[in-house]
DNA sequence: CACGATTTAATCGTGTGCGATGTATGTGTA
DNA sequence: TACACATACATCGCACACGATTAAATCGTG
């Protein structure tokens, strides 16, 4: 049932493997390793977040944007691999914090255009500490720390070139 | 704002890296090559798991039980690193598929046992070749597999004491 | 035995994430 | 010009994921 190999047979045991600290029902699973890695940055940032009154993803479209303003509905999605009815929602949850603008482009009507408010930009400041924040807690040397993104950016680019064949 | 250094001033030019096939606005996020790669996956199991009428946490909940069959809902939130208020109107939709019973323990009242209907049991044999669709997917060489599990392990590790020392 | 603390599970509300579908706008081509 | 097509965005419904809260059963300690 292993993602890597049948597993067949006692080649190992699988589970059990010490006293809960590590080591769950799942391990042989990279996709598991992956989900878990997810969640648990889900953890960390809705901890620092908190007090910006951001969740992640909203966090994500704001760092897009204090990179470089004035972005459309299109660019964020690409950046993001999200769909309209996702972002849709959520931007206007965020203009209704009053920290993003949506206007439609005067010259493509079908556009909207997605800036930073006074206030958006204002909140950048009080989010300059996340990234430090973020990098202490995953513990990782520099070396790790490339090394492990770069094996995650090949595994998305196969996985995704396996889903585009469907 | 990079999660590694602040990238302080124009060391790099941070995007416009290539024709977008990769190289996004947010590559010098770790956090984001995790996300990122969650969501292919989650958009390769969506694919191979359709003709199953699952989805992938429910896939991943079932593979417990197709493991070690009656499981505590505790038990699977332990493994899972979920909480109550997502496993249990999940375990109720399996429930509602007659893939598995929730039944409470005699022995404390409080516990719900979970395990699989005969029904449940037979979906194994359909969701066998799953695991190595995703291993052919990733592909990743065995080592690189095992490696990036081992740096995804020590990272969402290291991740979760931060969190837990809030 | 009594009673407060803990454990297990459930409900409610909010916010993603996405498949299916709809609508308006722009584009290409005959 | 006309009309099929593509693009950009939107709505709806379902399924996670989780904070906050509630409720019932069990446990621990006096």
């Amino acid at each position: 049932m292993s993602e890597r190999t049948e597993n067949n047979g006692a080649s190992k045991p699988l589970k059990n493997a010490g006293p809960d600290a590590l080591g769950g029902d799942l391990d042989d699973f990279l996709c598991f390793a992956v989900y878990e890695a997810n969640l648990a940055f889900n953890h960390l940032y809705r901890s620092l977040l908190e007090e910006l009154g951001l969740t992640y993803p909203q966090y994500l479209v704001m760092t897009l944007l204090w990179r470089r303003n004035e972005r459309t509905v299109k660019d964020i999605g690409d950046a993001l691999s999200l769909e309209y009815n996702t972002l849709t929602p959520m931007i206007k949850r965020l203009e209704a914090m009053e920290l993003v603008s949506r206007v439609r482009d005067l010259e493509d009507q079908r556009v909207v255009n997605v800036c930073l408010t006074a206030k958006g930009n204002a909140l950048r400041e009080k989010a300059a500490a996340v990234p430090q924040c973020v990098a202490e807690a995953s513990g990782l040397s520099e070396k790790a720390f490339e090394d492990l993104k770069s094996a995650l950016d090949t595994l998305r680019s196969n996985l995704k070139s396996t889903g585009d064949r469907t």
